[in-house]
RNA sequence: GGCCCCGUGGUCAAGAGGUUAAGACAUCGCCCUUUCACGGCGGAGACAUGGGUUCGAUUCCCGUCGGGGUCACCA
């Protein structure tokens, strides 16, 4: 009985390595191009740390004229929920970060280096694991889960190094008949790494994003098959990274520990490993301290936040890409109209440790991001929303289309346009005044600031739409009547001179404007009012006077 | 606790052995012939700490403190 035996013993079926080796060839692409990859596990959403992750993988890849699939890490059947996958490639669409091979729905993939599903990838983990213990460098533990705790007790009140290593891990120095009898009895077993690793060692590693980093080597005996037959994370790592030709593992850093263990995994299988580039995790401040953005506590951790709030994946990308390289900012101011894809990420200029997750920042780069579009692209892509998320909005603005992109339209398209309107879900506080049907169906609060006498109120307001009023003057026209108006009414024409003589007046222009403006729309800030007039029309001016003195 | 990583304004962050220590968001003030938004100008605000090396350290080294990660048949 040697290991060879054992191996066939354990695991009969399963192919020669080469076979895969041959199957999944080396890529075929130019010099310096990098294979990279997105492995969510589907147990829920999608994490803001995974998009963005993704983010970075891709943009390496197009960048480099490379590869970026989607790899599921199905093998914790506990933890798995239905249409997981599904709804992790629908988020990742919803960002624009379509990959190039891998999953394309729950049990279809494209790509010539599939499965991209590890509980698909069974007998290919097999082989690799008989591949190992042929040579010695696996062996099956028969250790029970009450072993191992016992185990792991003793260290602790020994305060050792907890593990399976050394003198600890009982099954390594089983002889091969022993492992032999026990299987055959019907004993249960997993399959472990034998590490050829020395603690008192210490490896180097050179990480793209970390740097330089030295660690003790591994000498856990960890397990690479479990009992279900699925490989654990690291083994699955080691075999699919190697098979899929993965060039640069993008992932987070909760992983750089375990770089010591996975170098030694692709070392001991004879495999070239990956370049690494570990990527710090988005924080969030909880009381003072810093934390991981939490599936649990925070709901902006979820990407499926950014969709329900109508926060443009544009604004989401940007400030994702702001996160990762700090100069995309300056980037972008000096190409306002370049496409992201044009941006030169540099994993090189990633931040070493984790940013603190800021939501007005985001809503900010959404104002902007925003602003940008024209009135028809607005309309798309709030109605778009609003179809999910606002029923009543869409219908509203899908009634009559022309006229939304007129009220999108105000003050948009010019040098310094508005920018009030941060997420879609912004939209519909933003230009209820200008329907008449949402307008009225509110309870609408009038605040005329200074100028407050309800009989001054009517004056300003009958006198102005009477005798002022007309919808063929132009700007400066419309203006001038304004101050015109005001000056009879003996308020000041000029704020300056109102300031500078305030007992002279009764108050002025702008406080005029103001009651014209409450008295239109119900509100004091808007944008500007000689738009909203002349989308409004003369009519309709008159019935919110009418409805304004009426209350 | 062991191991590893990190520590520049409230936040994201440039930066170099000698700088008036950038910029962005936020904040405050002024201006932009009516509000708000935009824009412009300006203000306030930082190198965690103690030692060393050095003519000189925020920058290099060590300690301390603080923060984060990791130590599963989860990823």
């Amino acid at each position: 009985m040697d290991y060879k035996d054992l191996a066939n013993l354990i695991f009969p079926e399963a192919k020669d390595i080469s076979y895969y080796e041959e199957k999944y060839p080396e890529r075929n692409l130019k010099e310096g191009a990098i294979v990279t990859r997105i492995a969510p596990s589907p147990t829920g959403f999608i994490h803001i740390g995974g998009l963005y992750q993704g983010l970075i993988a891709k943009k390496l890849a197009k960048q480099t004229e490379g590869v970026f699939f989607i790899r599921i890490e199905d093998t914790d059947q506990k933890r798995l929920i239905e249409n997981g996958i599904t709804e992790i490639i629908e988020s990742m669409d919803k960002f624009g970060m379509n990959p190039d091979e891998g999953m394309i729905n729950e049990t279809e993939s494209k790509g010539a280096y599939g499965p991209y599903r590890q509980s698909l990838r069974k007998e290919i983990y097999q082989a690799y694991a008989k591949y190992l213990i042929e040579q010695g460098k696996a062996y099956p533990c028969f250790c029970t889960p009450e072993e191992l705790d016992s185990i792991r007790q003793k260290q602790e009140q020994a305060k050792i190094r907890p593990g399976y290593y050394g003198v600890w891990a009982k099954c390594r120095n089983l002889t091969v008949e022993e492992m032999a009898e026990k299987i055959k009895a019907g004993e249960n077993y997993i399959i472990r790494f034998k590490s050829p690793g020395r603690e008192d060692r210490k490896i180097k590693h050179h990480d793209l994003i970390k740097g330089n980093v030295d660690f003790p080597e591994n000498d856990q005996d960890i397990v690479i098959i479990k009992g279900d037959g699925l490989p654990t994370y690291h083994f699955a790592h080691v075999v699919d990274d190697h098979l899929m030709r993965t060039t640069h593992v993008i992932r987070g850093d909760e992983w750089l520990s375990s770089v010591p263990l996975h170098l030694q995994l692709f070392h001991e299988m004879g495999f070239k490993p990956p370049k690494y580039a570990h990527i710090a995790p988005i924080m969030k401040n909880d009381n003072g301290n810093k934390r991981k953005l939490s599936k649990r506590k925070d709901p902006e951790a979820a990407v499926s936040y950014y969709v329900e709030m109508g926060i443009p994946k544009e604004a989401v990308t940007e400030y994702l890409l702001n996160i990762a390289n700090s100069n995309f900012e300056n980037w972008r101011r000096a190409n306002k109209d370049a496409s992201i894809d044009d941006f030169k990420l540099e994993i090189s200029k990633m931040s070493v440790s984790g940013a603190l997750f800021d939501m007005v920042k985001l809503l900010d780069v959404g104002k902007t991001v925003i602003s940008k579009f024209t009135a028809e692209e607005v309309y798309e892509m709030a109605v778009e929303w609003a179809k999910e998320y606002d029923k009543n909005l869409a219908d509203t603005l899908e009634n009559n289309k022309e006229y939304a992109l007129k009220v999108f339209g105000i003050e948009r398209g010019n040098k310094k346009p508005r920018k009030d309107i941060a997420k879609w879900s912004d939209v519909r506080e933003n230009i209820s005044y200008m329907y008449d049907e949402m307008f009225d169906s509110q309870k609408q609060n009038y605040d005329y600031q200074v100028i407050n006498d309800k009989e001054e109120i009517n004056k300003i307001l009958n006198l102005y739409i009477n005798e002022y009023y007309d919808e063929n003057d132009d700007k400066q026209t419309w203006f001038d009547k304004i101050k015109e108006l005001s000056g009879r009414l003996g308020y000041a024409k000029e704020v300056k001179e109102f300031k500078e003589n305030p007992d002279k007046y009764k108050a002025h222009v702008g406080d005029v404007s103001t009651v014209l403006r409450v008295a239109l729309t119900a509100r004091t800030n808007t944008p500007d009012m000689y738009e909203i007039m002349q989308i409004l029309g003369k009519d309709r001016i008159k019935a919110r006077f009418e409805k304004a003195i009426g209350i």
